[in-house]
DNA sequence: CGCTAACCGAGACGGTACGTCCCGTCTTTAC
DNA sequence: GTAAAGACGGGACGTACCGTCTCGGTTAGCG
């Protein structure tokens, strides 16, 4: 975020910090919660291993602040007009992130560390919602131009969401973009006027 | 299953077996997937170390084992006619499974797991197909008898399910039981003839 | 010892004991007293496990027991009437003993174990003091004969032993039997009337 | 030797290595070379378990290292200008050391360890031969000024050297110093000139 | 522009869990 | 009734990390 370091701040400091929690995440993809070796991290980052303890108190502090990294722009959100387009542009957004994304290959990793760190879980719930906000958004909005259905635009996202994250996380074949129109059509009905 | 014994089977074996396997789901249960030591299941089980390791390889073998007990009826299956409702029986059954059952505090656990062990992929995959076959049979059901618009089975019960296991997973309010009825209009559309 | 079996014996303890003893030396001078596996006896032996602790209450006695076998005929004295000479040949067949035999590569085993154990210390002394009779009196005969310079027959068959077994012991290079003569000729002096 | 620690040396490295080479030898000592735990070594010394396999490899390793530690000053050499009275001096150190010193007391668990491990044969025969170079010189001397008779110093060194280790280490009476001078008598020849 | 304080890497330290191997005890089953 | 098979609790081994610590060496940025 700050793009210009504190004046007060060591150069080398904010120097190890950013390789530090990139090969955090790289190795916390690779490896997973439980392989993830802070000796490991600190030589993918060619840093002594001490220089993590310096920043963080322990693993899960190093790995909370990682995550938290990844917090950034959950969906640019794309510019587009009509409601029910816009639906399916976030959720084949959302199919890539989870798939593709750094994010996405940490996913089963966070949602384990959630259960039993406090901070994690308010990160992943943060994330969660804000995703979810822009989606429950345009459903509402393609619900009022008459684009879908009369559904609950709350429940009709999670059901959206759902589908995504449970192919992700529960099956081995995660969604591929292409079924995201079924899916919109499932959800919120098929599309007006024959549209496809 | 067996109520009696294998003729060949040392009655000692039976019994660490079941024992050592309960406290793995235990020991899971609370503290995860990287917490869950040996040497605690050992203990919790009053049995030595090393007769973990006479009947199971490793960690991993032992869990997978122990996770492969929680196999045994997805659902039990609600005797109900109506399809409609039997969708919602099996949602909300399905509910309650992921908020309190073993495997519902196992779920994050596992996740994790088979992101990484072959043998805990499938078994993730196994218990998922088949918990979702008969949801998707109910929807079809429904979608069949009138009772629901003219939906995808499969995509419709990927997001009820779906949703259901997005509030547990990535969420801290699971969904209750109570919001199934509207889940299960929004993705089936109202129910006909103004039932509710 | 004993050649007949005692009449109430089972005639398959008789052979499992011999297998088992015969194992335990062969595994005793491959595998040293650190080694010796009882898993190793047993699988040698072609005989269960539970069989050794049937015979014997523990590792120990089984090697103990062992032992005692290598504990006959210790030299089986050779006929030879020149005293002198009668050293000599009881030398090299101890040098033989301690180079080549059964007993001779479980000599170090047997040393350390010894230092531990009450019965082996006893084994130990026996065969230790049985051996060198027959050449205490040996070497006593040929200071009687004048075949010897006037030394202490005890002292000097220790140092004759001892020099054997230094060799054996105490460095890698064991004494061959074509040193024995001068060996003897060094502790008992010059043979006489230059009978070499 | 060096009583100033090594400029690029942990201070803490030293006073470990001290102290667990110390702890070894009384383990050894105290427990043999079979008993020898490592558990056991680390507790007596105070130390982590980890710090033993930082610094050695290996049981073995170890072992090898700290009875390196018993090979210092073999026999600081009493200054003594007659020969003879100085084999006899050197012998009684012997006498001593076997039977009372550390080295004395890990000797047989040294032999058989010996046995199987290469460094540690090379360490005994060092051990061995740096003894007994003192005393073959000296065992030299006395043949040359005509205090012995004209034996193999060589031969006559293992004779005696080799009584010493032979009673201490096969039977249970290690050799007295008061029966020192009778052995050299016995090997040596009686005493010129009635010394004695 | 030189000093000092902070940061750095390297890695030793005490712990703890892992997975392996063996011991001595025991139960079960087959002959 | 004896033996084989092998499960059991226990405990040491050697490995891999953890989080703490000590150690010099470098470097930033203030004075």
């Amino acid at each position: 975020m700050a793009m210009t370091r504190q004046p007060g701040t060591d150069r080398r400091v904010t120097r190890s910090r950013r390789a530090i929690l990139r090969a955090a995440l790289e190795e916390l993809a690779e490896a997973g919660h439980a392989g993830f070796a802070m000796d490991s991290v600190a030589h993918r980052a060619g840093v002594g291993r001490s220089t993590l303890y310096r920043h963080w108190n322990d693993r899960t502090a190093l790995l909370a602040d990682a995550l938290e990294e990844l917090n950034v722009q959950p969906a640019p959100g794309p510019e587009e007009a009509d409601p029910r387009r816009r639906v399916e542009l976030l959720l084949a957004h959302l199919c890539r992130a989870v798939a593709e994304s750094q994010v996405g290959r940490c996913l089963p990793a966070l949602v384990h560390a959630a259960e039993r760190d406090e901070d994690l879980r308010r990160f992943l719930d943060d994330y969660t919602s804000r995703r979810r906000q822009a989606l429950t958004a345009a459903v509402g909005a393609a619900v009022a131009s008459g684009d879908a259905v009369d559904v609950d635009p709350e429940l009709a996202s999670q059901a959206l969401s759902g589908a995504v994250f449970y192919r992700r996380l529960m099956t081995s074949a995660p969604m591929p973009e292409r079924e995201v129109a079924a899916l919109v059509d499932t959800v919120l009905g098929p599309p007006p006027r024959g549209r496809r």
